[in-house]
DNA sequence: TTGTACGCGTTATCAC
DNA sequence: GTGATAACGCGTACAA
């Protein structure tokens, strides 16, 4: 492979020190006008560009590189959060350096390691639990760590995370708005703090309107669509059917719909829906589906430049930002 | 932050040299059973994890991270092949850098620049079109480069192709055989790879079938959802519209869902319509979506494992694989 | 079988 | 202002 031209290549060519090739290039110290501009023109001769790896080998910090694990790159949910990462990342002329962990924790440690050892900036992740202690290693070594939509249980860690109370608050308000009494809850893990959180909303906002959730309305998923389906078709099932169903994920919403037209019942005069995050396909469904749109983007966003402001300010205390869904009422519901 | 043990700490906690503990990391040379086992027990000790960087800077090989370059990861086409490249990864311990071009040619040069400076052992990418000025630098560096979905204008270089022709060929002929004489057809752009296959099976179909596909009937879109919608909306607003639609990938048949909405047509009954690209709403949509599956996850796959095997055979000859799509007949045509 | 010393491309700390 | 030089952590040729 023809080896990119070094720094020592630079200096030659130019007939000056490596040091005051590499001062040219990082504005550090004092160097003469024109000795910049010669340096300058002979690295764009010679195309020169700095190697990131002899960098970050050297300094550790500056690097210019930003991890992202996240559970699952198929789920568009956190494919629009890793867009947002990425465009703040690139505005910065940072790389991100993506892992999918698959909520499998011994990949999410593989990952974690990985990124150590890359020397990253800084890691953004949703943990794979509150008391993640892959996380904490990390997080204790020194480096910079933000936690999105999930987080740990330790307030001392900056962080960017979702209403999801309020969500699903919001979701089943409106059912409840529009008439409905018997609504069913298709949850995701109960030890997961989103699942939890969903849970919750939906229950004060039962609890609100005097009504109670009773055990047999409430089915656990696992944020699959197969669940979605399964669970649906159970609390269809019931001799006394929910007339309204909440779900509280996407690819699990797309499940309750298959369970719904398998039962050839008509949304939203046999059942009305209402899931939780927002599809591509969803404005355009027939009936257009009521969900609750997370800021995937903008979480994404946030996080990275809370990153970039710990980066510069290390010392800073840490951010706890909560960001607010959004109830898109369309036809579903 | 604290700092991760280096060779040389373990080396002087195991009072060895620190050649002896890198020969025990890497198999390489003669290194007695116990002398191993006891290094091994000291790194355990120390959570020693050998530093990626300083290794990449060494050897420029075996740096154990692989590139993957791809125009769009909220496609869920594109979200799925990284999958498929991200699990053969993991399977051979190799971490993926990961980038998002956003069908930008500047965002991809950067990309490569990136990829090149961090020396990873060789890169995945769709080019952003056949001449592909930036990749061919990069080829001609002595990079590693595997092309899948897209490819350059050149045989000699790994590529994994689905068959577009082919895909698009079954998709009209479809709607050809369903009755339908004026198919509008919604391509790619017209300088990528795709974008002409597919094209060219749409006319294939057509001429085989004696008819002709006029220009007035084709438009040229650039795989986003708001060209989709605009192109189709000006295709169904002809003096004489197209009884059917082919959409060339999965983002623009959402947007060309939208136009026919807004024109309040009913699908199949007033516009047929075929998308290439599944989505993960298509089956359950009303009506279920007519579509070219294309085995993204599997594409993706075998690039990975190509480019595996160049880097353990560099002198091997180029492979060229094409994959086979598969028309899912549905309820839209 | 094991140890020593060098180089990979940078940046930072000296000295001039 | 500028130049020489020591790290950073690792692999490896060469010496022992």
């Amino acid at each position: 492979m023809e080896r990119s031209s070094s720094l020592v290549e630079v200096a030659r060519r130019a007939k000056v020190s490596i040091s005051t090739v590499s001062r040219t290039i990082n504005q550090t110290g004092k160097i003469s006008q024109e000795t910049q501009e010669h340096v300058r023109r002979v690295m764009r001769e010679l195309g020169y560009k700095p190697n990131r790896v002899a960098r970050r080998l050297r300094a550790g910090g500056k690097c210019h590189l930003l991890g992202l694990i996240i559970p699952n790159i198929q789920n568009p949910f956190f494919a629009d959060l890793a867009r947002g990462v990425e465009d703040v990342a690139f505005r910065n002329n940072y790389a991100v350096l993506l892992c999918n962990y698959d909520e499998d924790a011994d990949k999410e440690r593989f990952y974690l390691d990985v990124m150590q050892q890359e020397s990253v900036d800084g890691i953004i992740l949703p943990p794979i639990h509150e008391q993640d202690p892959a996380v904490w290693r990390v997080v204790r070594s020194g480096m910079p760590v933000v936690c999105v939509d999930r987080s740990l249980a330790d307030a001392s860690i900056d962080r960017v995370e979702i209403d999801n109370r309020r969500g699903a608050f919001d979701a089943v308000n409106h059912l409840i708005q529009r008439g409905h009494r018997r609504i069913g809850v298709i949850s995701g893990p109960a030890d997961s703090s989103t699942g939890r959180e969903r849970l919750a909303g939906c229950r004060q906002a039962q609890e609100q309107a005097g009504l109670a959730l009773t055990a047999d309305l409430i089915r656990y998923g696992d944020y699959k669509q197969e669940s979605g389906r399964s669970l649906a078709a159970d609390l269809l099932a019931l001799p006394e059917p929910p007339t309204a169903l909440f779900v509280s994920n996407n690819l699990m919403t797309i499940g309750a719909i298959e369970a719904i037209h398998a039962l050839r019942l008509r949304i939203p005069e046999q059942v009305a829906l209402v899931g939780f995050d927002d599809l591509p396909l969803a404005a355009v469904f027939n009936p257009p589906l009521t969900v609750v749109r997370q800021p995937a983007y903008d979480a994404g966003r946030s996080a990275a430049e809370l990153l970039f402001q710990r980066l510069e300010t290390p010392a800073r205390p840490p951010t706890s930002l909560v960001l607010l869904p959004e109830l898109i009422v369309r036809r579903s519901s």
